[in-house]
DNA sequence: CATTTCGGCAAACAGTTGTTTACTCAATGG
DNA sequence: CCATTGAGTAAACAACTGTTTGCCGAAATG
Protein backbone atom coordinates (compact mmCIF):
# COMPACT_ATOMS: atom_id res chain seq x y z
CA UNK A 1 0.00 0.00 0.00
CA UNK A 2 2.84 2.40 0.68
CA UNK A 3 4.10 1.15 -2.11
CA UNK A 4 0.58 2.84 -4.23
CA UNK A 5 0.79 5.83 -2.35
CA UNK A 6 4.14 6.83 -3.34
CA UNK A 7 3.62 5.74 -7.18
CA UNK A 8 0.16 7.88 -6.73
CA UNK A 9 2.19 10.89 -6.46
CA UNK A 10 2.81 11.18 -10.23
CA UNK A 11 -0.25 9.37 -11.71
CA UNK A 12 -4.02 8.57 -11.06
CA UNK A 13 -5.16 5.15 -9.59
CA UNK A 14 -6.80 4.24 -12.99
CA UNK A 15 -3.90 4.59 -14.45
CA UNK A 16 -1.66 2.17 -11.87
CA UNK A 17 -0.63 -1.16 -12.85
CA UNK A 18 -0.54 -3.88 -10.57
CA UNK A 19 3.23 -5.16 -11.98
CA UNK A 20 4.63 -1.20 -11.29
CA UNK A 21 3.03 -1.67 -7.31
CA UNK A 22 4.92 -5.08 -6.81
CA UNK A 23 7.73 -4.24 -8.40
CA UNK A 24 7.64 -0.53 -6.56
CA UNK A 25 7.04 -2.68 -3.22
CA UNK A 26 9.98 -5.23 -4.66
CA UNK A 27 7.65 -8.03 -4.54
CA UNK A 28 6.97 -10.11 -7.47
CA UNK A 29 4.23 -9.88 -9.45
CA UNK A 30 2.02 -13.28 -8.03
CA UNK A 31 2.76 -11.75 -4.48
CA UNK A 32 -0.29 -9.34 -5.22
CA UNK A 33 -2.77 -11.52 -5.13
CA UNK A 34 -1.77 -12.83 -1.55
CA UNK A 35 -3.42 -9.57 -0.22
CA UNK A 36 -5.96 -7.95 -2.55
CA UNK A 37 -8.39 -9.77 -5.80
CA UNK A 38 -8.33 -6.67 -7.43
CA UNK A 39 -6.51 -3.67 -7.74
CA UNK A 40 -9.88 -1.27 -7.10
CA UNK A 41 -9.42 -4.00 -4.32
CA UNK A 42 -6.49 -2.34 -2.89
CA UNK A 43 -8.09 1.01 -3.68
CA UNK A 44 -10.37 0.91 -1.14
CA UNK A 45 -8.27 -0.26 1.84
CA UNK A 46 -5.79 3.01 1.06
CA UNK A 47 -9.43 4.77 1.25
CA UNK A 48 -10.05 3.34 4.78
CA UNK A 49 -6.32 4.60 5.36
CA UNK A 50 -6.44 7.71 4.46
CA UNK A 51 -9.76 8.57 6.24
CA UNK A 52 -9.06 6.44 9.34
CA UNK A 53 -7.30 9.49 11.68
CA UNK A 54 -9.79 12.23 10.88
CA UNK A 55 -12.58 11.22 12.13
CA UNK A 56 -11.51 11.87 15.74
CA UNK A 57 -9.58 15.09 14.66
CA UNK A 58 -12.23 17.19 13.78
CA UNK A 59 -14.83 16.02 16.28
CA UNK A 60 -11.82 17.50 18.82
CA UNK A 61 -11.73 20.52 16.52
CA UNK A 62 -15.37 21.14 17.25
CA UNK A 63 -15.38 20.31 20.62
CA UNK A 64 -13.00 23.00 21.97
CA UNK A 65 -15.22 26.10 23.18
CA UNK A 66 -14.37 29.88 23.30
CA UNK A 67 -14.87 32.91 20.26
CA UNK A 68 -15.87 31.67 17.03
CA UNK A 69 -12.90 33.42 15.13
CA UNK A 70 -10.77 31.20 17.12
CA UNK A 71 -12.45 28.21 17.11
CA UNK A 72 -11.67 28.76 12.97
CA UNK A 73 -8.11 29.69 13.21
CA UNK A 74 -7.57 26.37 15.17
CA UNK A 75 -9.87 23.95 13.03
CA UNK A 76 -7.90 25.19 9.97
CA UNK A 77 -4.63 24.70 11.64
CA UNK A 78 -5.73 21.03 12.41
CA UNK A 79 -5.91 20.29 8.54
CA UNK A 80 -3.07 22.21 7.64
CA UNK A 81 -1.39 19.88 9.91
CA UNK A 82 -2.66 16.83 8.95
CA UNK A 83 -1.98 17.84 5.37
CA UNK A 84 1.71 18.72 5.80
CA UNK A 85 1.86 15.10 7.55
CA UNK A 86 -0.02 13.14 5.46
CA UNK A 87 0.45 14.79 2.23
CA UNK A 88 -0.03 11.01 0.18
CA UNK A 89 -3.54 10.41 1.89
CA UNK A 90 -4.57 13.99 0.85
CA UNK A 91 -3.66 13.89 -2.40
CA UNK A 92 -5.07 10.58 -3.32
CA UNK A 93 -8.70 10.90 -1.52
CA UNK A 94 -8.88 14.64 -3.55
CA UNK A 95 -7.74 13.32 -6.73
CA UNK A 96 -9.42 10.21 -6.71
CA UNK A 97 -13.14 11.78 -5.00
CA UNK A 98 -14.24 11.92 -8.79
CA UNK A 99 -11.74 9.44 -10.21
CA UNK A 100 -12.42 6.44 -12.78
CA UNK A 101 -12.79 3.67 -10.57
CA UNK A 102 -16.19 3.42 -9.07
CA UNK A 103 -15.76 1.15 -6.13
CA UNK A 104 -13.27 3.78 -4.92
CA UNK A 105 -15.14 7.09 -5.75
CA UNK A 106 -17.83 5.01 -3.58
CA UNK A 107 -16.02 4.25 -0.80
CA UNK A 108 -14.81 7.93 -0.21
CA UNK A 109 -18.56 9.00 -1.16
CA UNK A 110 -19.25 7.09 1.63
CA UNK A 111 -16.91 7.65 4.48
CA UNK A 112 -17.12 11.80 3.42
CA UNK A 113 -21.00 11.10 4.04
CA UNK A 114 -20.55 9.24 7.57
CA UNK A 115 -18.53 12.16 8.08
CA UNK A 116 -20.85 14.79 7.32
CA UNK A 117 -23.06 13.30 9.96
CA UNK A 118 -20.33 13.24 12.52
CA UNK A 119 -20.43 17.20 11.69
CA UNK A 120 -24.01 17.65 11.13
CA UNK A 121 -24.09 15.82 14.76
CA UNK A 122 -21.28 17.93 15.95
CA UNK A 123 -23.62 21.44 15.07
CA UNK A 124 -26.52 19.71 16.40
CA UNK A 125 -25.44 19.77 19.98
CA UNK A 126 -24.42 23.10 19.77
CA UNK A 127 -26.13 26.14 21.36
CA UNK A 128 -26.28 28.76 18.10
CA UNK A 129 -28.36 26.75 16.37
CA UNK A 130 -31.15 25.09 18.36
CA UNK A 131 -34.08 26.01 16.55
CA UNK A 132 -32.41 24.81 13.13
CA UNK A 133 -34.50 21.86 10.81
CA UNK A 134 -32.29 18.79 10.51
CA UNK A 135 -31.99 19.39 6.78
CA UNK A 136 -30.56 22.44 7.34
CA UNK A 137 -27.88 21.38 9.84
CA UNK A 138 -27.09 18.44 7.37
CA UNK A 139 -26.61 21.16 4.56
CA UNK A 140 -24.45 23.76 6.57
CA UNK A 141 -22.42 20.51 7.38
CA UNK A 142 -21.92 19.64 3.82
CA UNK A 143 -21.00 23.10 3.73
CA UNK A 144 -17.95 22.58 5.63
CA UNK A 145 -16.88 19.35 4.88
CA UNK A 146 -16.64 19.84 1.16
CA UNK A 147 -14.70 23.09 1.90
CA UNK A 148 -12.37 20.98 4.07
CA UNK A 149 -11.58 18.63 1.74
CA UNK A 150 -11.25 21.72 -1.52
CA UNK A 151 -9.06 22.94 0.99
CA UNK A 152 -6.94 20.26 1.87
CA UNK A 153 -6.63 19.18 -1.82
CA UNK A 154 -5.82 22.77 -2.60
CA UNK A 155 -3.01 22.65 0.48
CA UNK A 156 -1.50 19.60 -0.82
CA UNK A 157 0.19 21.56 -4.12
CA UNK A 158 0.81 24.28 -2.52
CA UNK A 159 4.66 25.57 -1.82
CA UNK A 160 4.80 26.97 1.50
CA UNK A 161 4.18 30.48 0.10
CA UNK A 162 0.91 29.69 -1.42
CA UNK A 163 0.02 27.67 1.47
CA UNK A 164 -0.57 30.56 3.98
CA UNK A 165 -2.44 32.46 1.59
CA UNK A 166 -4.49 29.83 1.23
CA UNK A 167 -5.24 29.07 4.77
CA UNK A 168 -6.25 32.63 5.24
CA UNK A 169 -8.78 32.94 2.39
CA UNK A 170 -9.96 30.02 4.11
CA UNK A 171 -10.33 31.56 7.51
CA UNK A 172 -12.05 34.17 5.77
CA UNK A 173 -14.29 32.06 3.81
CA UNK A 174 -15.62 30.12 6.77
CA UNK A 175 -15.95 33.62 8.98
CA UNK A 176 -18.46 34.57 5.98
CA UNK A 177 -20.15 31.42 6.18
CA UNK A 178 -20.22 31.32 10.13
CA UNK A 179 -21.74 35.24 9.48
CA UNK A 180 -24.39 33.74 7.46
CA UNK A 181 -24.98 31.01 10.09
CA UNK A 182 -25.92 33.47 12.79
CA UNK A 183 -28.50 35.55 10.65
CA UNK A 184 -30.01 32.18 9.31
CA UNK A 185 -33.89 31.72 9.53
CA UNK A 186 -34.42 28.07 9.59
CA UNK A 187 -37.79 26.88 8.13
CA UNK B 1 -11.75 14.21 -29.04
CA UNK B 2 -14.86 12.82 -29.18
CA UNK B 3 -13.44 9.33 -28.56
CA UNK B 4 -11.57 10.45 -25.80
CA UNK B 5 -14.94 11.96 -23.88
CA UNK B 6 -16.83 8.51 -25.11
CA UNK B 7 -13.65 6.35 -23.21
CA UNK B 8 -13.35 9.04 -20.23
CA UNK B 9 -16.55 7.99 -19.00
CA UNK B 10 -15.04 4.64 -17.44
CA UNK B 11 -11.25 5.73 -16.94
CA UNK B 12 -9.32 8.84 -15.97
CA UNK B 13 -7.08 10.58 -18.16
CA UNK B 14 -4.28 8.99 -16.60
CA UNK B 15 -4.98 5.53 -17.77
CA UNK B 16 -6.13 6.49 -21.61
CA UNK B 17 -4.02 4.82 -24.16
CA UNK B 18 -3.54 6.69 -27.42
CA UNK B 19 -4.21 3.22 -28.67
CA UNK B 20 -7.48 2.78 -27.29
CA UNK B 21 -8.42 6.67 -28.08
CA UNK B 22 -7.55 5.87 -31.85
CA UNK B 23 -9.30 2.68 -32.22
CA UNK B 24 -12.57 4.42 -30.83
CA UNK B 25 -12.25 6.80 -33.27
CA UNK B 26 -11.64 4.12 -36.07
CA UNK B 27 -8.71 5.68 -36.80
CA UNK B 28 -4.82 3.81 -37.44
CA UNK B 29 -2.44 4.43 -34.42
CA UNK B 30 -0.45 6.72 -35.95
CA UNK B 31 -2.90 9.05 -37.11
CA UNK B 32 -3.25 10.17 -33.71
CA UNK B 33 0.34 11.91 -34.33
CA UNK B 34 -1.25 14.57 -37.22
CA UNK B 35 -3.20 16.35 -34.48
CA UNK B 36 -1.34 15.93 -31.13
CA UNK B 37 2.15 15.55 -29.94
CA UNK B 38 1.05 13.95 -26.72
CA UNK B 39 -2.03 12.38 -24.81
CA UNK B 40 -1.45 15.24 -22.36
CA UNK B 41 -1.84 18.08 -25.63
CA UNK B 42 -5.25 16.14 -26.18
CA UNK B 43 -6.25 16.88 -22.44
CA UNK B 44 -5.64 20.51 -22.66
CA UNK B 45 -7.52 20.52 -26.26
CA UNK B 46 -10.56 18.74 -24.12
CA UNK B 47 -10.04 21.18 -20.75
CA UNK B 48 -10.37 24.26 -23.42
CA UNK B 49 -13.68 22.71 -25.05
CA UNK B 50 -14.92 22.07 -21.66
CA UNK B 51 -15.01 25.33 -20.64
CA UNK B 52 -15.09 27.28 -23.50
CA UNK B 53 -18.98 27.60 -23.51
CA UNK B 54 -19.06 28.02 -19.43
CA UNK B 55 -17.79 31.76 -19.75
CA UNK B 56 -20.38 33.50 -21.40
CA UNK B 57 -23.02 31.50 -19.40
CA UNK B 58 -22.37 32.59 -15.68
CA UNK B 59 -21.80 36.27 -17.16
CA UNK B 60 -25.20 36.28 -17.96
CA UNK B 61 -26.72 34.99 -15.11
CA UNK B 62 -25.07 37.80 -13.47
CA UNK B 63 -26.00 40.49 -15.54
CA UNK B 64 -29.68 39.60 -14.37
CA UNK B 65 -31.36 41.20 -11.94
CA UNK B 66 -33.69 40.96 -8.96
CA UNK B 67 -34.55 39.61 -5.97
CA UNK B 68 -31.08 37.76 -4.88
CA UNK B 69 -33.09 34.54 -4.42
CA UNK B 70 -34.25 34.68 -7.99
CA UNK B 71 -30.89 35.48 -8.90
CA UNK B 72 -29.71 32.30 -7.24
CA UNK B 73 -32.47 30.16 -8.29
CA UNK B 74 -31.79 31.36 -11.77
CA UNK B 75 -27.97 31.07 -11.58
CA UNK B 76 -28.41 27.47 -10.04
CA UNK B 77 -31.00 26.48 -12.75
CA UNK B 78 -28.22 27.68 -15.67
CA UNK B 79 -25.49 25.57 -13.95
CA UNK B 80 -28.35 22.24 -14.18
CA UNK B 81 -28.78 22.80 -17.41
CA UNK B 82 -25.31 22.66 -19.05
CA UNK B 83 -24.47 19.69 -16.59
CA UNK B 84 -27.43 17.70 -18.51
CA UNK B 85 -26.34 19.53 -21.79
CA UNK B 86 -22.65 18.34 -21.59
CA UNK B 87 -22.13 15.75 -18.71
CA UNK B 88 -19.17 14.30 -20.37
CA UNK B 89 -17.34 17.29 -20.47
CA UNK B 90 -18.53 18.18 -16.46
CA UNK B 91 -17.02 14.74 -15.71
CA UNK B 92 -13.74 15.43 -17.37
CA UNK B 93 -13.09 18.94 -15.36
CA UNK B 94 -13.92 17.21 -12.20
CA UNK B 95 -12.25 14.13 -12.51
CA UNK B 96 -8.37 15.56 -13.76
CA UNK B 97 -9.23 19.37 -11.42
CA UNK B 98 -6.80 17.30 -8.83
CA UNK B 99 -6.35 14.37 -11.26
CA UNK B 100 -2.50 12.84 -12.41
CA UNK B 101 -1.20 14.80 -15.38
CA UNK B 102 0.41 17.64 -14.49
CA UNK B 103 -0.77 19.79 -17.80
CA UNK B 104 -4.32 19.02 -17.77
CA UNK B 105 -4.25 20.07 -14.17
CA UNK B 106 -2.71 23.20 -14.59
CA UNK B 107 -5.09 23.53 -17.58
CA UNK B 108 -7.94 23.68 -15.52
CA UNK B 109 -6.54 25.69 -12.55
CA UNK B 110 -5.64 28.04 -14.84
CA UNK B 111 -9.04 28.50 -16.58
CA UNK B 112 -10.69 28.49 -13.52
CA UNK B 113 -8.28 31.38 -12.47
CA UNK B 114 -9.52 33.29 -15.11
CA UNK B 115 -12.88 32.39 -14.60
CA UNK B 116 -12.75 33.71 -10.71
CA UNK B 117 -11.72 37.10 -12.24
CA UNK B 118 -14.49 37.31 -14.24
CA UNK B 119 -16.85 36.84 -11.37
CA UNK B 120 -15.17 38.91 -8.84
CA UNK B 121 -15.12 41.72 -11.41
CA UNK B 122 -18.86 41.26 -11.82
CA UNK B 123 -19.40 40.72 -8.00
CA UNK B 124 -17.41 43.93 -7.57
CA UNK B 125 -19.82 46.02 -10.45
CA UNK B 126 -22.54 45.12 -8.08
CA UNK B 127 -24.03 47.46 -5.52
CA UNK B 128 -23.83 45.23 -2.32
CA UNK B 129 -20.44 45.61 -2.13
CA UNK B 130 -19.37 49.13 -2.86
CA UNK B 131 -16.98 49.13 -0.07
CA UNK B 132 -15.34 45.90 -0.24
CA UNK B 133 -11.56 45.56 -0.44
CA UNK B 134 -10.56 43.37 -3.55
CA UNK B 135 -9.49 40.48 -1.80
CA UNK B 136 -12.34 40.10 0.21
CA UNK B 137 -14.81 40.06 -3.43
CA UNK B 138 -12.07 37.65 -4.62
CA UNK B 139 -12.46 35.45 -1.88
CA UNK B 140 -16.15 35.43 -1.99
CA UNK B 141 -15.73 34.93 -6.11
CA UNK B 142 -13.65 31.47 -5.34
CA UNK B 143 -15.98 30.30 -3.24
CA UNK B 144 -18.85 30.61 -5.33
CA UNK B 145 -16.90 29.08 -8.46
CA UNK B 146 -15.84 25.87 -6.07
CA UNK B 147 -19.08 25.75 -5.31
CA UNK B 148 -20.33 25.49 -8.54
CA UNK B 149 -17.84 23.12 -9.81
CA UNK B 150 -18.39 21.01 -6.83
CA UNK B 151 -22.27 21.15 -7.42
CA UNK B 152 -21.73 20.36 -11.27
CA UNK B 153 -19.95 17.36 -10.60
CA UNK B 154 -22.24 15.76 -7.53
CA UNK B 155 -25.38 16.58 -10.20
CA UNK B 156 -23.51 14.66 -13.19
CA UNK B 157 -22.86 11.61 -10.93
CA UNK B 158 -26.89 11.74 -9.73
CA UNK B 159 -29.98 10.25 -11.48
CA UNK B 160 -32.89 12.34 -11.74
CA UNK B 161 -34.02 12.25 -8.05
CA UNK B 162 -31.25 12.61 -6.41
CA UNK B 163 -30.15 14.99 -8.39
CA UNK B 164 -33.44 17.66 -7.57
CA UNK B 165 -32.22 16.95 -4.08
CA UNK B 166 -28.50 18.56 -4.59
CA UNK B 167 -30.03 21.24 -6.70
CA UNK B 168 -32.24 22.30 -3.41
CA UNK B 169 -29.08 22.18 -0.75
CA UNK B 170 -26.92 24.25 -3.70
CA UNK B 171 -30.08 26.61 -3.98
CA UNK B 172 -30.10 26.79 0.64
CA UNK B 173 -26.29 26.64 0.69
CA UNK B 174 -25.82 29.77 -1.66
CA UNK B 175 -28.47 31.97 0.05
CA UNK B 176 -26.46 31.54 3.25
CA UNK B 177 -23.66 32.21 1.73
CA UNK B 178 -25.52 35.63 0.22
CA UNK B 179 -27.11 36.18 3.80
CA UNK B 180 -23.02 36.17 5.29
CA UNK B 181 -22.66 38.82 2.36
CA UNK B 182 -24.80 41.54 3.51
CA UNK B 183 -23.69 41.25 7.28
CA UNK B 184 -19.88 40.89 6.18
CA UNK B 185 -17.54 44.06 7.53
CA UNK B 186 -14.58 44.25 5.04
CA UNK B 187 -11.36 45.49 5.99
C1' DC C 1 6.55 -33.05 16.72
C1' DA C 2 3.43 -32.86 12.73
C1' DT C 3 0.80 -30.11 9.78
C1' DT C 4 -1.49 -26.48 7.97
C1' DT C 5 -1.44 -21.81 6.67
C1' DC C 6 0.97 -17.56 5.15
C1' DG C 7 3.68 -14.95 2.28
C1' DG C 8 6.67 -15.24 -1.19
C1' DC C 9 9.09 -16.80 -5.83
C1' DA C 10 10.11 -17.88 -11.18
C1' DA C 11 8.21 -18.94 -15.46
C1' DA C 12 5.07 -18.81 -18.89
C1' DC C 13 0.89 -17.04 -21.45
C1' DA C 14 -1.20 -14.33 -25.10
C1' DG C 15 -2.40 -9.33 -25.62
C1' DT C 16 -1.54 -4.64 -25.54
C1' DT C 17 1.28 -0.60 -25.28
C1' DG C 18 3.80 3.95 -27.62
C1' DT C 19 6.42 5.15 -31.49
C1' DT C 20 8.67 5.15 -35.93
C1' DT C 21 8.98 4.40 -40.79
C1' DA C 22 7.66 4.50 -45.50
C1' DC C 23 3.72 4.80 -48.26
C1' DT C 24 -0.85 6.61 -50.24
C1' DC C 25 -4.41 9.77 -51.72
C1' DA C 26 -7.42 13.64 -51.78
C1' DA C 27 -7.70 18.54 -51.40
C1' DT C 28 -5.91 22.99 -51.72
C1' DG C 29 -3.60 26.95 -53.68
C1' DG C 30 -0.86 29.67 -56.92
C1' DC D 1 -2.34 22.13 -64.10
C1' DC D 2 1.15 21.03 -61.15
C1' DA D 3 3.06 21.06 -56.52
C1' DT D 4 2.49 21.08 -51.82
C1' DT D 5 0.29 19.92 -47.78
C1' DG D 6 -3.03 17.61 -44.57
C1' DA D 7 -4.75 13.41 -43.08
C1' DG D 8 -4.86 8.96 -43.30
C1' DT D 9 -2.78 3.81 -43.66
C1' DA D 10 -0.07 -0.88 -42.67
C1' DA D 11 3.73 -3.04 -40.66
C1' DA D 12 7.15 -3.59 -37.48
C1' DC D 13 9.53 -2.93 -32.91
C1' DA D 14 10.74 -4.07 -28.22
C1' DA D 15 8.68 -3.41 -23.87
C1' DC D 16 5.19 -4.01 -20.83
C1' DT D 17 0.46 -5.81 -19.20
C1' DG D 18 -2.76 -9.08 -15.86
C1' DT D 19 -3.17 -13.71 -14.55
C1' DT D 20 -2.25 -18.60 -13.70
C1' DT D 21 0.39 -22.42 -12.26
C1' DG D 22 3.40 -25.07 -9.43
C1' DC D 23 6.81 -24.68 -6.07
C1' DC D 24 9.23 -23.32 -1.55
C1' DG D 25 10.46 -21.97 3.23
C1' DA D 26 9.04 -20.14 7.49
C1' DA D 27 5.83 -19.52 10.95
C1' DA D 28 1.95 -20.53 13.50
C1' DT D 29 -1.19 -24.03 15.23
C1' DG D 30 -2.74 -28.51 16.99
Amino acid sequence: MDAALQLLEHQSFSGLGMREVTREAGMSPAGFYRHFRDLSDLGVALVEEALANLHGMVRAAFAEQGDTDELIDHAVDVIADHVRKHPAHIRFIARERFGGVRPVREAIAAELESFTDEVAQELGSQSNCSGWSPEDVRMVARLYVDHMVLTAAALQEADAETAELIIATARRQLRLVSLGRRHWTSG
